[in-house]
DNA sequence: CGGCTGACTGCGA
DNA sequence: TTCGCAGCCAGCC
């Protein structure tokens, strides 16, 4: 994909991974921001995908921590929301958490 | 320019 | 594995 043209933001970068994320796969907010060249910035990229608009081009759902646990604002306000939109990909869950042994997905950097 | 906030992570107990 | 504390980075006021 893109890579440098836009230059312009490290949430481009965010959203290029993101999107990149094959269904019934996750990532962490970590793995993330390594592959976007932010090494620790997890924070800022949830913070990124807090900015996004377009949830149909954006999986925000797919983006998960590394316990594998659904946090995020959407999260916050439908409980309900991410984890039917994960099942609904074929992603299994453990109790409350995510199986990241069977769905986690590293993005390329 | 300075300081605060945040959808996180790593380490120690 | 879970709980608590501190650290880093980028964006915003």
């Amino acid at each position: 994909m893109k890579q440098g043209t836009e230059g312009s933001d490290f949430f481009e970068r965010v959203y290029e991974v993101v999107v990149q994320i094959p269904v019934g796969m996750v990532t962490t907010y970590g793995a993330i921001a390594r592959a976007v060249g932010a090494g620790r910035s997890a924070r800022m990229v949830g913070y990124a995908l807090n900015g996004v608009v377009d949830s149909e081009r954006i999986p925000c759902h797919r983006v998960v921590n590394r316990n594998g646990d659904l946090s995020g604002r959407i999260h916050f306000a439908t409980p309900t929301l991410m984890r039917e939109l994960l099942e609904a990909e074929g992603v299994t869950f453990d109790g409350d958490r995510v199986r990241m042994k069977e769905h986690f997905w590293e993005p390329e950097v």
